[in-house]
Order: structure tokens, then C-alpha cells, then sequence
RNA sequence: GGGGCUGUAGCUCAGCAAGGUUAGAGCGCCUGCCUGUCACGCAGGAGGCCGCGGGUUCAAGUCCCGUCAGCCCCGCCA
């Protein structure tokens, strides 16, 4: 390399003017006008035109004459303001110019799959992927990797103020059960046996508490392998945080100081503190979904005793079979085709059917304020009780009822609500809407298992005023986990842990988690608790989505450097890929390694 | 494991409902011209396994079946 590079091209401005100056970067169009040819070149920082004029040095002009889009090149010369009317006010060096003196080039460029000039979300996807150093280095191609960059910053300078210690845990580790699907790395010293990538530093982030490291974070990879969404990835990105001698309160207050200084420092934007916090029970009852949307309003009613009132059967029925009839008010009208069009949403989404009631104040009669298939069922009393329930008042509103089992109600409701809201623009956007849910339930009942399952983790501890209830009544007791929902995804759980010996045995105990088996997969665990383990709890925030929300994405795809596809592989490397039978032999993975296992 | 959308030139897409001439457009690419452009312009040109396999038909980009890939979702994700 001739040229060394002097300048980030984003440095430049009008005080460089008659100064000389190398810059390096990446061509991204090229104006050939014979005797003069202008180069926008680009780096990491910005864009700047070259000119090229043939007066100058006719070796440089030949030289320049070759180069093509992508080609990598060092140009050495004086900055210039721009002649008059010449100047660009769409980029931002647009005032100036550098005439090119000399010019090296680096390495030449196959023209690209796709134009880096344009909107490259317009690209496919699939493409994107397999070039995506081309993607990078397009304009803008940096910024939410940048952006995280800075989000990464900016949580260690913030944590390390209030004392957390960054220590890593291991990558190799072991398989627990509960939870989902591990990873599995072969050992190759131990035939028949295997580490496991974590599902997240869980148990060692509580061990570091017994460590007394009192305040811990990492900024770490977590491993689940499981079917991918937009928003999951199979390997993904935590912020995992512990601490010890707190409460709840401490930990939400930790997580809203940091959402609020990420915030105010990168987006420029104040959150308002405390979060909002609503319980499980009422985030399902108003909104069907435990990670409920609050940037808008739409609350959902049960209206399950005046339904059995009504002589609908549908509702009759959906009640007398142990369900629910829950409804949302809409305050707009919708025509029969996109009443059609819902009920087959709904459909979609597991319902039988979707009842709707239209209403509008103005009608002349009380009777001509309600119009719908089902109104005819309805006593004038039990409309009467509609309104105060819906509380309609304003001109014209749209009731729509689910009459089903309660978890299918609440979850096709809770979908139509966002589906409804996107559609009648009530998100409002640009905001973010930050909401705790609290009271979790510890444990449910597993149908396929046939067993209790931890809500949250088996580490959990149980509300103490619960405690009486474990064994007694297990689904009723609640868990001192929390999850922290930003404008409808979840980007974050966590709880107080169990810190004695004797409880963890007894969750263990409920979770059908022989003794032996405990002592097997988490004896580790158990004999550090009976060592000093202090009080302590803590969360994990999930970067990819925080990130994705606050850059306004709609995949963390778009803020993962090489994600994997929605089958789980690299479009770029192309893994995962066979591997040569020498390295199966030497995993022990051919049949007949148990053999091998029990004889050693 | 299941449901839905998509797959046509390097890229983005039209054509498919209702089968029928040599499969089109914009951008990009190639050659030439051009000393002030900035998505430069002008003239000319190249470029297609219509994802893949099978079927129906005189005839398939278009209809049917299967399959693969990408995306969205359900299940799954303590």
C-alpha cells in the first residue's frame, strides 16, 4: 500500500480546504465525462467525490479511467471548495471535493449481486445474507451495528458505575434438564458423554452470588435449540444481571435507571419511571396475553354472566362447557366484507366464530342503535348493560365477542386487538411503552408430561405468603418472577431465587425431579446453596429485541452481524455442514459408541 | 410436525385469474462518445433451466401433484 489513509472521510469539512489529504475507501458510483470523471468514494464514515481531471497527471487519468464500482482505492490530493453551483446539499460533503493527485488501487471489485446505491432493504433477504459484508459496507449498512456497539458501551459504563463485576461463564457446559432443547458439543476425551451450550448462565450467575460477587452482569451468548421466529434466533444475545441481599424492587429499579440512561443517552428520549407494573392475572384478563401492548387501549371485558342471560346459544353453550365470553370495544364501523374478513382472522386463529354488535348513538330509537346478527337476543336491559360494561359513548363503536374456552378467548382476542390496532393506526409510533408483569404463577401442569412445570425456571422462589400452598395447592402459588414487555415483545425476565437447600428440594420434588436426579444434574447447585448462599435474584434482558425495538426493526436479523435463517442455517458459511467421517470417529458419534461408554 | 405467502434476466418486479407468436419493464452490465457531473447524459449491444422433478394437454412461465429454498405464523421456546 502506497497511500497510507490520512482522514475518515466523515472528518472532512470546509477548514481542509487547500489541504492534502489520503483517503481510502470503496467506490460506490462513477461519472465518466471523458476528460473529467468524478468518483463518489466511501468508507466507514461518509462519501466524498473525487475528481479526476486529465490535465492533472494523464498516468493518474489512465489509472482512473480503470477503476469500476467496489473497486478499493487510496486517492491522494488537495481538498477544493467546490466551483460555484457545483455543490451537492444532499451529501454532507457536499461543499468540498478532493481533485486527485494520486490514486492507488487496492484491490478490484466483481460487480455486485445487488446495487449498493439503493435502498438495500429492497434486496431479498436470502441474498443480504450471503453477502453480507456487501450489505455492511453499503451506506448505512453500519448503523445498527454501530448502534449496538454503542448499547454495549454504554450498559458496562453505566453497570460498572454501580459496581457490577463482568465475569464470563463457561460456553461448555452442562445439559439440564427443564427448558429447551440444548445444544450438544461431544466430548472427545469422554465417549458417550457431552457438554452443552447454555441455554443462559443461570446457575452459574447464582453460584457467583455464593462466590460473593454480590453484583454480577455479562453481556452473553445463550444457545436454544429451538424453531426460529423474527424474533428468535438460536443463538442470542443476553444481558444477564444478578445481585445479592435485594428484592424485586431493586431489580426493577436497576433495569429502569439502565432502559432510562440507554435511552437518554443513545435515542435522546425520557422514559417516564416506574414502569407501569400489572399482575399476570390482570394482564391476561384485559388484555388476553401476558405480554400485552399498552401503546394503545383496547381492553378486553368479560361478559360472561350477562351472556348467560342472553338466549344466544353460541355464547350459551361456550358458557355451560366451563367457557368464557370476552369482548373488545373498537370505536370505528366496519363493513360486512371486513366483518367477514375478521371472522376468518379469527377462524385462523382457533375460534369457532366471531360475533359482532354494531353500535351508533345517533339512531332515532334505542332499538336502531344496535345492529348485528345477534342483537336479537339480547334483552333491551342486557344491551342497556353492554354500554356501562363497554362504556360506549361515543358515536359509533364495533363490539366483538369470543365465546370459548377462556385460554382460546383470551388468546384470539389478544391477536385481534393487535391486528386491529395496526390496522386503525391507534400505535402511535416512535414510543415505547415499557410495562412489568408480576405475580407469575410458579408452576403450571404440563398435559404432554403430565407433570408440573416451572412457569419461569426451577430456581424460582416462591411468594413466602404462597409457600403453605406448594404442596397443598402448587397451582395456586404464586413466583417472585418478573418479565419486563416493551410495546407488546418481551425483552426480559427474571426473579428472586431460591437460596436454601431444603426449598429447592422441594420444588425439585414437585417438578417430579427424583433426589437422585437432582443430585445428578444439579447436586452443584444444591451443595453451594447449603454454603452461605445469600438472599438474591436478578434478570436477563434480551439485546437482540431491545435493540431491534429501539432501531424500529422487524426482525433481530436486522441487528445480528450473520443470523441464522428461519431453518437455522448461515447462508453466508453455509452451516451447519457435514464434516469428514475422521471427526465423527475420533466424537465417538458412530454406533455402537454406548458400547465403548460402558466398557471404559 | 402443521398453516400461509413468495420463487420469472445480476437486482426489483410485471406476465399466471381465462394455457397459444420470438417471455417483458426499470435499474444494473458491456462497447463507444462526452471537462462539472452528482441516480450524469447520448448511441449501440449482450443477458432467461420462468426454483427443481413429474403429470394433464396438440400446446405449460400459466393448470395439477410432489419437492427444495426464503419469509410470516401455530406447535415448541424453563
Amino acid at each position: 500500500m502506497r497511500l497510507k489513509r490520512t482522514v475518515y472521510i466523515g472528518e472532512l469539512n470546509k477548514s481542509f480546504i487547500g489541504k492534502e489529504v489520503t483517503v481510502s475507501g470503496w467506490v460506490l458510483r462513477r461519472r465518466d465525462h471523458g476528460g473529467v470523471i468524478f468518483i463518489d468514494l466511501r468508507d466507514r464514515s461518509d462519501l466524498l467525490q473525487v475528481v479526476f481531471e486529465e490535465g492533472i497527471d494523464p498516468k493518474v487519468h489512465e489509472i482512473a479511467d480503470e477503476i469500476k464500482i467496489e473497486y478499493v482505492i487510496s486517492v491522494k490530493g488537495k481538498i477544493r471548495r467546490r466551483p460555484l453551483g457545483m455543490e451537492n446539499p444532499k451529501i454532507s460533503t457536499g461543499e468540498i471535493e478532493l481533485v486527485a493527485e494520486e490514486v492507488e488501487i487496492l484491490n478490484t471489485s466483481k460487480i455486485p449481486p445487488f446495487s449498493l446505491d439503493e435502498d438495500i432493504s429492497e434486496v431479498s433477504e436470502a441474498l443480504r445474507l450471503k453477502y453480507r459484508y456487501l450489505e455492511m459496507r453499503s451506506l448505512g449498512g453500519l448503523k445498527p451495528f454501530i448502534f449496538r456497539h454503542k448499547i454495549n458501551q454504554t450498559i458496562r459504563e453505566f453497570l460498572d458505575k454501580r459496581g457490577f463485576l463482568e465475569i464470563e461463564t463457561p460456553f461448555l457446559t452442562k445439559s439440564t434438564p427443564e427448558g429447551a432443547r440444548d445444544y450438544l458439543v461431544p466430548s472427545r476425551l469422554y465417549p458417550g458423554r457431552f457438554y452443552a451450550l447454555p441455554q443462559s448462565p443461570q446457575l452459574f450467575k447464582q453460584i457467583l452470588m455464593v462466590g460473593g460477587v454480590d453484583r454480577y452482569y455479562q453481556i452473553v451468548r445463550c444457545f436454544r435449540d429451538e424453531d426460529l421466529r423474527a424474533d428468535r434466533q438460536p443463538e442470542f444475545t443476553q444481558l444477564d444481571l444478578e445481585m445479592s441481599f435485594i428484592e424485586e424492587k431493586d431489580i426493577m429499579e436497576v433495569v429502569e435507571e439502565l432502559l432510562s440512561y440507554l435511552f437518554e443517552k443513545i435515542l435522546g428520549k425520557t422514559l417516564s419511571t416506574p414502569f407501569s407494573k400489572i399482575s399476570y392475572q390482570e394482564a391476561l384478563r384485559d388484555y388476553g396475553t401476558d405480554r400485552p401492548d399498552i401503546r394503545f387501549d383496547l381492553k378486553l371485558r368479560e361478559i360472561s354472566s350477562l351472556a348467560e342471560n342472553t338466549s344466544f346459544q353460541v355464547f350459551r353453550n361456550a358458557l355451560k362447557q366451563g367457557g368464557v365470553v370476552k369482548g373488545m370495544k373498537v370505536s370505528s364501523i366496519f363493513s360486512r366484507r371486513e366483518l367477514e374478513e375478521l371472522t376468518q382472522i379469527s377462524q385462523e386463529l382457533g375460534a369457532k366464530g366471531l360475533a359482532w354488535i354494531r353500535y351508533q348513538k345517533g339512531a332515532s330509537s334505542f332499538q336502531e342503535r344496535w345492529s348485528s346478527p345477534i342483537v336479537k337476543f339480547f334483552e333491551p336491559s342486557l344491551l342497556e348493560k353492554l354500554e356501562e360494561v363497554f362504556d360506549l359513548n361515543e358515536e359509533s363503536a364495533t363490539l366483538f365477542f369470543i365465546a370459548d374456552k377462556e385460554e382460546v378467548a383470551n388468546f384470539v382476542l389478544s391477536e385481534l386487538r393487535k391486528h386491529l390496532a395496526q390496522r386503525l393506526n391507534l400505535i402511535s409510533e416512535n414510543t415505547f411503552s415499557f410495562l412489568w408483569i408480576v405475580d407469575f404463577p410458579l408452576l403450571e401442569w404440563d398435559e404432554k408430561e403430565e407433570r408440573l412445570v416451572s412457569v419461569h425456571h426451577p430456581f424460582t422462589h416462591p411468594k413466602e405468603e404462597d409457600l403453605e400452598l406448594l404442596e397443598r395447592e402448587p397451582l395456586k402459588v404464586r413466583s417472585r418472577a418478573y418479565d419486563i414487555v416493551l410495546n407488546g415483545v418481551e425483552i426480559g425476565g427474571g426473579s428472586i431465587r431460591i437460596h436454601k437447600r431444603e426449598l429447592q428440594e422441594r420444588i425439585f420434588k414437585l417438578l417430579n425431579i427424583s433426589p437422585l436426579e437432582a443430585e445428578e444434574k444439579f447436586g452443584f447447585l444444591l451443595t453451594a446453596l447449603e454454603y452461605g448462599a445469600p438472599p438474591h435474584g436478578g434478570i436477563a434482558l434480551g439485546l437482540d429485541r431491545l435493540i431491534m425495538l429501539m432501531l424500529g426493526k422487524k426482525s433481530i436479523r436486522e441487528v445480528i452481524a450473520f443470523p441464522k435463517t428461519q431453518k437455522a442455517q448461515c447462508l453466508l458459511t453455509g452451516a451447519p455442514s457435514e464434516v469428514k467421517v475422521e471427526q465423527i470417529l475420533e466424537l465417538h458419534l458412530l454406533p455402537g459408541w454406548e458400547r465403548k461408554a460402558m466398557v471404559r
